[in-house]
DNA sequence: GACGAATTAGACAAGCCTGTCTAAATTTGT
DNA sequence: ACAAATTTAGACAGGCTTGTCTAATTCGTC
């Protein structure tokens, strides 16, 4: 594992303070002196680092983003499947849980830092997501009033049942995300979708009956 | 301030791992070898204070449950008021940001503590909650299948615009609660609520038109 | 005012961590 | 095969923190 994979693994599991470079070098393969050659010290490092998580994040965003079904063919399924994808490669992997980690517990110690992500990760994918609920709605597949509202409601929607496994930094199984989102999606529906005789179909899936 | 409180501050500015006694004395204003005699040392102290927090944040919980309008005169008023005092109560004061902030970044070092929070709450606000919506939905208020999902969806929505600045640790001003909140609730009852010709009022708010 | 309990300041040992240094070993490029 | 660059192990000083100890001081209560 190189040395900034291994970084993040361990300040994400010990936090800045409680990590240790010794702990990081072991679990890297290198001795300690390489990474002080390297990053100089702790917290260069640890910037280092969330600079790195930002920038891939980031990028799993956009490409993500970039698979919306602007032409849905079943606006339903096609938008659970991509909230799926949204958690499943963007909230769910390594990265973004090692990020998240990261902004909650140090957030307050590095000002510039997170307010870079802030600009560079929200400030640039909300507008990005609420633009192509915005296309949906023109349309006219939707009923939107503020796209930049939708677009966040949509996230919290998909991801209402997840929330206490993301609080203590668990992960959820591939089924716990699939039913967040289906049962978000279809709230979503019923909220801004057309009135049409499909649109209300089925029940909500519950674990009882998945 | 109390020894308890002033280490709820410190353990979450600085972590666990970063929080020394000294810091804590001097901010309770006690010297270091009282906070000794009274709690042992730095984990007796830490599990104390975590413990202290849930068992205030569920009090205070259970307290703002109480105040759901089951018999609703205005039922899109009375629930934004109602999401609005769950925010402000609960989630946004100081032992709701504490306790969420002490899950998030010391929740894996405590297995144990953290099982024992996430049963008393989570585990029985939740159903409380839910169980509210049932009689709602029962009293022919809402449209609602699964009063589970329809508690989480409620509260993901009420607190969809302020995702980013929880993140980072930060307390949204009580304007952006009350347009979260507003904003969440129209679309929950775009979703739940019967059709009736007043139910779809208005504009969602934004900044712009606040 | 007096007595017992609690609190305080300060010193202290032990441990851990950071960041540097050195000399040896290993890798790399040619 | 050889030279340069990189990596390594280990030692090291300096600083900080925890938890204990002691003697003095303050507090509460009668």
């Amino acid at each position: 594992m190189s040395i900034v994979d291994a970084a993040a693994s361990v300040f994400c599991r010990e936090s800045f303070a409680g990590a240790n470079i010794d702990m990081i070098a072991a679990e890297a393969g290198v001795s300690r002196q390489t990474i002080y050659n390297h990053h100089g010290d702790k917290e260069k490092l640890f910037v280092a680092i969330v600079r790195d998580l930002t920038e891939r994040c980031n990028a799993g965003i956009f490409a993500t983003i970039s698979t919306f079904p602007d032409q849905p063919k079943d606006l339903e399924a096609d938008l659970i499947a991509f909230a799926v994808r949204m958690n499943q490669n963007c909230i769910c992997n390594r990265d973004g849980k090692f990020l998240r980690k990261l902004i909650q517990t140090e957030g307050g110690r590095y000002p510039e830092l997170f307010a870079e992500w802030r600009e560079e990760g929200p400030g640039r994918t909300w507008p990005a997501i609420a633009a192509r609920f915005a296309r949906l709605a023109h349309a006219g597949l939707l009923d939107i009033d503020d796209p930049d509202v939708a677009a966040r409601q949509f996230m919290a929607l998909a991801n209402a049942e997840l929330q206490t496994t993301f609080m203590l930094g668990g992960t959820p199984t591939e089924d716990e995300v699939v039913q967040s989102a289906t049962n978000g999606v279809r709230t979503f529906l019923r909220a801004f979708g057309k009135r049409q005789p499909a649109t209300r179909a089925g029940k909500q899936r519950t674990l009882a009956n998945a």
